[in-house]
DNA sequence: CAAAATGTACTAACTAGTTCGTATGTCAAG
DNA sequence: CTTGACATACGAACTAGTTAGTACATTTTG
């Protein structure tokens, strides 16, 4: 296949196109939309701008490509979790931890939601592949509520999608506004103690408001 | 004092100053600092760019300005509710009814946190004035928290940054995310009864959480 | 008059996107 | 297997348009 040459140049587009979206998914996230630049995001790739414009047209394009391959990311870990043999309570809270794990670890994700968020959601809207991924989570979560219910855990009959905006809120809102939040209250939320405490306290909101 | 001219030009330092903040509010909150424009700013302002310059010294410093006012305004709101004299777990759901209100009226606000966020709130860590506005609204969850311990009325002995959080991580989120959220779910959180419905979520989740 | 407030027109720097030319891979024909 | 033609992948340098910020002159106000 494609090997090292000494110093001429190698032809690896898969490489070059994956290379220039991991620097232009730090770029975006950190810069915004408008804030990021092109000629620092081919900087800082192996390969030139001209490549940018080559594979992804242009500016906008790159950001579009960067926040797809991002929701994509998220929607492969979602599927595999396998709560329904879990009793209800325990599905809930193995999600839930789920989903504060998984923002925890993947700020720049959150980063890019929130930047999409600025931008009134215009370019998710254009992205079909994007505005696709309802689906697993909320049939996941109404599964376990219905089961919950059933069995009498629950007593509260609530609406799936508001439950998961609940976790959300708390979970994507503890990595989005840490920098304000930590500077007005002087607190570090990316401390492990607190990230602890957190993630027990969400689960217990959440259950304790099915339960009431 | 200074009355409107003909045609001739009047001096109005304060209206300029107001003017130029409220124009420059809606611009950052929708284009993000970098892609604000000054000189789109100065267009929709009825004076020109050069004034900008002249009161607050670059963008940057608009920026800046547009954020501190922005805090400022919630600041006063906050402070009169006068919660002490209501039942601790009615004070709470004040409380958040407020927060909950406040953000749904102000996403201006709500965006402009969330750019700060973006930019790890760098200004925000050199305006004092931004700094130190943490007081009263942790006091007042500390004393609602403590007095309904006292009572039994709340078993569960939480600190108030983390409910404060708690409240504003939903607040916020319906409000920030709105536009991915709504895209993805389908589902428009400007929506009355939606409104009606998460107020009272919010109130019920942390209240069952601190009874549980 | 002096200081504060303002308008007009300009500039230096930046930035998205392009032009032009070159190297590399591949595949069919010899 | 080797040649050569064609498509794909790539680099360096350039450009046209934009944008934050300024120089200079003028008017208002106390």
């Amino acid at each position: 296949m494609a090997e090292r040459g000494e110093n001429g140049r190698k032809n690896d587009p898969q490489q070059t196109r994956e290379d220039i979206l991991l620097v232009a998914t730090e770029e975006f996230s950190t810069h915004g939309l408008a804030g990021a630049r092109v000629d620092s995001i081919a900087e800082k790739t192996r390969t030139s701008k001209r490549m940018i414009y080559y594979y992804f047209g242009s500016k906008e394009g790159l950001y579009l490509a960067v926040l797809e391959q991002s929701y994509r990311k998220i929607r492969s870990l979602e599927s595999d979790l396998h709560l329904s043999n879990l009793e209800p309570e325990e599905a809930l809270r193995t999600l839930i931890s789920t989903t504060f794990d998984h923002d925890e670890a993947n700020p720049d994700f959150v980063r890019l939601v929130s930047i999409e968020n600025i931008h009134h959601a215009a370019h998710m809207l254009r992205s079909e592949a994007i505005r696709d991924l309802n689906v697993s989570v909320i049939e996941t979560i109404a599964g376990i509520l219905e089961r919950g219910f059933n069995k009498g855990v629950f007593r509260r009959r609530a609406d799936p999608i508001d439950i998961h905006m609940m976790i959300s809120a708390f979970c994507f809102f503890r990595v989005s506004n840490r920098y304000t939040f930590g500077t007005i209250f002087r607190r570090n939320l990316s401390d492990g103690e607190i990230i602890e405490r957190h993630r027990g306290m969400i689960a217990d909101a959440v259950v304790s408001y099915l339960k009431s």
